[in-house]
DNA sequence: TCTGGGGTCCTAGGACCC
DNA sequence: TCTGGGGTCCTAGGACCC
């Protein structure tokens, strides 16, 4: 059996376990750069505050209301995550994180009849120790387990847990759960099941295996077989990522060059940092940038260019040298670049690098130096030291970059002298 | 005026091989 | 007139997730 653990509406529930005052009052966290509704507590949801939605259309909304509004806080929220998953990893035999906020736990170790008592035990210890609120849904499959979790949050009255174990449970649960909520069916999915009549989870278990492998294939039939029981779905907790993406919208505009290469170097920087975190390195980089898509006064132009490296490398030095060549490469001159990001792929094991023979970089030497920056970092903060190149050399724009007008304190040392190296 | 960010998996089709 | 069969690997794009 698994137990699904969810934590209700977590950015919210992050932000007011340092602000108890607005318990019981809407409150919603924003996208980056103060765009969408990311998360929204019970109130809000209330108030009919869709996910998703940007916050300017609201305004009258929030205004009348007093939606409490914060900018999102991220290292705040994995801080909070990070408590979270320890206590439920130490709870089980096998544990798989499925996302910030979501993991899966083996129940096998304890008895059938007390995985439930367990479990609410659980919610309870979390919810003393961190302060967060969390859904534990049971059940043979983890499709069936996210069913479950559902009926936790709707329901005040399982105390945060809901179990389905018998077949009873199962056709009740699943006669009352629309189709487009099952994990795994998303819009294109329900619009197929529904030219079949199909507009609850039980009538999905009820076609056959052979009209849901016409129509939806292999991710279909998983689902379709979890639905019914089987434990089929496999969350492999990929011990390395197999990309690494940092990107951003800005709050206005960027047309000059140097600005955007600054942005784009410090894009890179992060996920050069982040790749060495996970001792990796990475062959490809992606780098892309352009025009606002909602914008219909003005031409789309998209520019996105992939780059092979003859070495792998987590170097930051070395990954923004290459980043910044291809950028150059179809940067145009006077387009209103409104968003812009950096992607390192063909990811491995720096255990798995071969040496080249014919590399003429003194490699060790580069990779003394990473070692020192990072060191500098970690005792530091991160950008206590950073490269030229992430620093604008032309001081014109003056407007704010991003929007971030509602965040919570970090609790951590603002650091105010910054080293800059020649890069 | 203003509209997020970061991932994974699967499939079809092309390139290439013998 | 008429142009095979079987396989692998790679990539781009679609769909989905939180």
């Amino acid at each position: 059996m698994y137990g699904l653990c969810d934590c209700n509406n977590f950015y919210v529930s992050c932000e007011r376990v340092f602000r108890p005052d607005l318990e019981g009052k809407p409150v919603v966290v924003l996208s980056g750069n103060d765009g969408c509704v990311v998360s929204r507590s019970n109130e809000a949801k209330r108030l009919g505050i869709p996910m998703g939605a940007p916050i300017y259309q609201l305004k009258e909304l929030v205004e009348k209301n007093g939606v409490v509004c914060f900018s999102s806080n991220f290292s705040l929220y994995g801080d909070l995550s990070d408590r979270v998953m320890s206590i439920l990893r130490q709870n089980t035999t096998r544990f798989e994180q499925y996302s910030i906020d979501e993991c899966f736990i083996n129940l096998d170790h304890i008895p059938a009849q007390e995985q439930k008592p367990y479990c609410e035990r659980l919610v309870k210890y979390i919810k003393r120790g961190v302060g967060i609120p969390i859904s534990i849904g049971i059940a043979s499959s983890k499709t069936l387990a996210k069913v479950a979790s559902k009926y936790a949050k709707k329901y005040k009255g399982y105390k945060g847990v809901c179990e389905i174990r018998s077949e009873e449970q199962r056709i009740k649960a699943l006669s009352e759960f629309a189709i487009g909520d099952v994990w795994g069916i998303g819009r294109k999915a329900k619009a197929k099941l529904e030219t079949r009549n199909v507009t609850t989870a039980l009538q999905m278990t009820e076609l056959p295996s052979s009209v849901i492998q016409y129509l939806l294939h292999k991710p279909g039939l998983l689902t379709w077989q979890e639905l019914r029981g089987l434990d089929v779905i496999d969350i492999t907790e990929l011990p390395m990522k197999q990309s690494v993406t940092t990107s951003r919208t800005f709050a206005n505009s960027i047309t000059e060059q140097s600005v955007l290469e600054e942005q784009i170097a410090n894009f890179c920087a992060h996920c050069a940092r982040q790749l060495r975190t996970q001792h990796s390195v990475a062959q490809q980089i992606y780098v892309f940038a352009h025009t606002s898509r909602f914008r219909t006064d003005i031409e789309q132009h998209y520019l996105g260019e992939l780059i092979t490296l003859t070495m792998p490398t987590s170097n930051s030095q070395e990954l923004i040298h290459y980043t910044l060549i291809a950028f150059r490469r179809s940067y145009r001159k006077g387009v209103l670049y409104k968003k812009a990001g950096v992607v390192l792929l063909k990811i491995m094991p720096e255990s798995a690098v071969v040496p080249d023979l014919f590399d003429t970089k003194d490699r060790s030497k580069d990779k003394r130096l990473q070692q020192v920056l990072d060191h500098i970092d970690s005792r530091h903060g991160k950008r206590a030291i950073i490269f030229g190149s992430q620093m604008s050399p032309t001081q014109s724009q003056t407007a704010p970059i991003f929007k971030n007008e509602h965040k919570s304190p970090l609790y951590t040392t603002d650091l105010k002298d910054i080293i800059t190296i020649k890069s």
